[in-house]
DNA sequence: AATTTCTTTGGGAGCGCTCTCAAAAGTTAT
DNA sequence: ATAACTTTTGAGAGCGCTCCCAAAGAAATT
């Protein structure tokens, strides 16, 4: 529509550039009578000030960038991030920032995409998915000068800033419920074994055992990757070990899982009793209801960037912790009496096992 | 680690601003010592560019928006959309482009991004979700300057870029497919009607009846919003009309509708057949796997950048369109046996062989 | 009426790059 | 050796804004 900068507003108000530029950031320094007429000039001109020109004189992007790195990136099978990426965005409209998305593919995109981290002058704070604890990446945004907060505790949490759940005691809550219940051969599929927050899942569930005494069989715990795929996988090798209960550290892994127990022709819980973990929307909704812990993860996204809004205004030192809490939602996989949230509807519907990996709500789209 | 600019790399190298810009930005006109020499500064000093200064300069950012608009946003709930932004990402990265993502919750965000969007010096380029006929920031996006590609084709068409799947002759096979295999009452399931992908769909839908001469049972149409839940109501609306096999526009509401006709006690596709369209990963994992139209959802976005782009660099007019194809991949919900049409190379894939395909998330033939 | 104080405005100096143009240096041809 | 190019380098003028500082004007104080 127009090419006008600050300097024609200002002649077409007769007034000085400062002046206009006052207008424009809402400085209360300017008199109302010119106030008024400079935005009308702005309003009728459809004069938007340059982005660039101005991160450039005010050292001010205002944008963040969320940045998921390659280990991680399994990314779009599993809806936690999308929920995550909702928070995040959610955040950034709020505080007027823009929000760019960084999905690192593989090491190729790793190389590219760094340096564009790196450049001064384009974002004023990073959001890290935390991967392995060998990640480059990691380290150089570590080493560089960007304010920049990891999503998930990293294995080296030295001075890094961090916001994360609570994994140990949400996984140990979960364990202890299923104890309480009276299961005695209580079985655990593992996320990524790489990561941290796979990791604090596991000590959850150990803390839980030795609280109650118990000895943790080792063949009742497998390793799987917080893929569907890898529940699946998993739960058939421990059918094997008959094991009554099992923990999976994701929901979509327990909905793999049970998928192996109903084919093996067992019942649940009856059978085998199952606890997961996140709470996606999907848990509440499946035939048999599952009970897991749950974990804000849109409310997760908005607080991390929060967060790293006052990293940016106010110094990133000392180091920033931020430890979400996390609540065991029990519902019908754990047997015992369904005792679930007032908040929770959707628990009329009823469902095939195998639209588990879909989310219900209105989606208008295509 | 540093703030140094170019004045600093070209002092320290004992040449000139220019001569460092040269080499940064990889011009040819360099002489070969001198590059080394000032290529090994930068490496050593960890020098970056300063991203605003070089757009203000450049009047190029190297920046895309990738922007879902508020009639759309039920975004996080299907899984077309993570598919999509991940064909999108990772063009940007082939393109050493920035993504940055404009996620429009409700009117507050549309009032509070819309002024972001239009300001120059932040995009080279939107991509924008195609949405509701009225929407107001699609208008204004429209008669704004910034190159503009719409993703699914808009109902206002005239002049604007646009990029799509072939809706109608995709649907149209489809249906042309349970046709052939001798359904008598074949019903469908429509996205939300207020998009021009439902229209398309139920265009193909049409026409495939015409072309075989078969009358349309308005009762036998039922509207949806593409979510399960959707797709779960309408089937039990449908099921009192007896139909002997379903269209469903999208994967997602077959699944819903699948759901239905199960919990009612009837047999797929004994008793009723079924085809959806998108061809998520789930449709082939299903315990009885869906037939589907197959659009490559990522490849989509790919492809978007890529057109967008080529928009960037060489204008816009005339308005660009593109229209990629689709695919019928047969499976085990339509019943019959496998029709594969004779230039269809994946219709020999069976099973675990498409599962690879889709898997890749890629598709990648067009 | 003169002085002080506060508010409103304008001017200027950058922010760190790109890009054109001309000068300098190096090549090849005459 | 000189002329005629070609390649390499440097200087300067922006890009469009912010922000500090000083000037001007208005209001309040003496």
């Amino acid at each position: 529509m127009n090419d006008l900068k600050l300097e024609d507003i200002a002649k077409l108000a007769g007034v000085s550039r400062s002046t206009v530029s006052r207008v424009v950031n809402a400085s209360p320094n300017v008199g109302a009578a010119t106030r008024k007429r400079v935005e009308k000039i702005i309003q009728n001109t459809g004069y938007h000030p340059n982005a660039a020109a101005r991160s450039l004189a005010s050292q001010r992007t205002n944008m963040i960038g969320l940045v998921i790195p390659r280990t991680t990136s399994a990314f779009f099978t599993d809806p936690y991030f999308p929920h995550l990426t909702q928070g995040v965005a959610f955040a950034c409209n709020n505080h007027h920032m823009t929000l760019s998305l960084f999905l690192v593919g593989n090491q190729e995109d790793e190389n590219e995409i760094t340096p564009r981290l790196l450049r001064r002058g384009m974002l004023d704070g990073i959001l890290l998915q935390s991967g392995n604890s060998d990640d480059m990446l990691f380290r150089r945004l570590i080493s560089s000068q960007v304010p920049l907060l990891v999503l998930g505790r990293p294995f080296e949490e030295k001075s890094v800033n961090y916001i994360d759940v609570d994994n140990i005691s949400a996984a140990k809550s979960a364990v202890s419920h299923l104890l309480k219940l009276g299961y005695q051969r209580i079985g655990m599929i593992t996320g990524a074994i790489r990561s941290t927050t796979s990791v604090d899942r596991q000590t959850g569930f150990e803390q839980a055992m030795a609280e109650a005494g118990r000895e943790i069989d080792p063949s009742l715990i497998v390793e799987g990757d917080f893929s569907e795929n890898s529940g699946y996988v998993a739960m058939k090798k421990l059918l094997a070990f008959t094991p009554d209960a099992i923990f999976a550290q994701s929901d979509v892994m327990a909905i793999g899982a049970m998928r192996a127990v109903q084919e093996a022709g067992f019942e649940i819980p009856k059978d085998i009793a199952f606890v997961g973990f996140d709470d996606l929307p999907i848990a509440s909704t499946l035939p048999i209801k599952l009970t897991t812990v749950h974990q804000p993860i849109t409310h997760f996204g908005i607080k991390a960037v929060d967060l790293l809004i006052d990293m940016i205004e106010k110094g990133t030192k000392p180091a920033k912790r931020m430890i979400l809490d996390t609540e065991l939602i029990i519902r019908d996989t754990c047997g015992g009496k369904s005792v679930s949230r007032p908040t929770d509807q959707g628990a009329e519907m009823e469902g095939s096992a195998l639209n588990a990996l879909i989310q219900t709500g209105g989606a208008i789209h295509h």
